[in-house]
DNA sequence: TTAGCATGCGTAC
DNA sequence: TACGCCTGCTAAT
């Protein structure tokens, strides 16, 4: 269930677990089995990350994935793969296996589709070739919501439900705000704060947003115990208190999703700030 | 044991 | 805007 930072770790270990090394290369699902035949005993090339699609090349051609809402790409040591027939593709070296399961797709692609691949995607904080510029051209004559906006992935590649919710809380905007009224420097601070989480998220592998302030120990609260494991502010708890005001946390649905805010750090028509909530330039 | 939901996205209406 | 899809976790029965 993964947001970019998800695929950016898994490019990133596959790359360091697999990269030369011929793979045996399965599909006991079957459903990418003649794919899986034509790449087995091939060397990794290496695999690399664009928002939220997953590149996996191999000599013949890459291996194209999303994982969508619910699919999961885990590392095991077990032999032989635990129930094969959900497992869509399985990557071994004999020590390590990586196992797919519930992709959105996972297809084999030329390096001309895997170019427009790239080529398609909007601008992504974790990727040091990203250009802001463009996912700030999309903002800025859009009368979408903001909180939309940011989940287009022609304008912000690799955000999800999850840090929307949260980057949108740390510069106190209205999540409804129309784009085209967001200033330019809570954009740029947006942006930033982007690279800063998601990159975080990548190295840690959890996503937490959470000033060192409003964490657990300085609150005396329980720490947040979910599967998503993270520190956050207002991503699912709503109806929970506000760790900077108190106020219940709201949530409605946009466009299919659910959305979360405090309505009183983010009233409506709030352009934001560029400061973060518990950065302590605003205390 | 079952139902519902989830960090997503494409297609049809 | 509504629905389908793919799996697994959790809450409700």
């Amino acid at each position: 269930m993964p947001e970019g930072h998800v695929t950016h770790r898994l490019a990133r270990h596959l790359t360091d677990t697999f990269k030369a090394e011929p793979l045996r290369v399965a599909s006991p699902q079957g459903r990418f089995a003649e794919a899986a035949a034509l790449l087995d005993g091939e060397p990794l090339v290496g695999a690399e990350s664009v928002g939220k699609h997953l590149l996996v090349d191999f000599v013949p051609g890459t291996v194209w994935i999303h994982l969508g809402l619910i699919g999961k790409f885990q590392f095991t040591h077990v032999f032989p793969a635990p129930n094969p027939s959900t497992l869509r593709l399985r990557l071994s070296d004999g020590v390590t296996a990586a196992d797919l399961r519930g992709p959105q797709w996972c297809r084999l692609i030329t390096a001309a589709e895997r170019a427009e691949v790239v080529a398609s995607s909007g601008p992504d904080p974790l990727r040091p070739d990203a250009d802001p510029a463009r996912a700030w051209a999309k903002v800025r004559r859009s009368r979408k919501p903001f909180a939309v906006v940011l989940m287009d992935q022609a304008a912000f590649a690799g955000v999800g439900n999850i840090f929307r919710a949260e980057v949108l809380f740390r510069h106190r905007i209205d999540p409804l705000l129309p784009a085209q009224d967001l200033p330019a420097e809570v954009f740029d601070a947006v942006w930033a704060d982007l690279v800063l989480l998601m990159g975080e998220a990548v190295e840690v592998g959890r996503i937490d947003t959470v000033a060192e302030e409003h964490m657990p120990q300085a609150m005396g609260r329980d720490p947040r115990v979910d599967r998503h494991g993270g520190e956050v502010y207002v991503y699912r708890r709503a109806g929970l208190p506000c760790y900077v005001c108190g106020t219940p946390v709201a949530t409605t649905e946009l466009a299919g999703r659910h959305l979360y805010w405090c309505p009183t750090c983010q009233p409506s028509g709030a352009r934001g700030e560029a400061e973060i909530v518990g950065s302590g330039a605003n205390r």
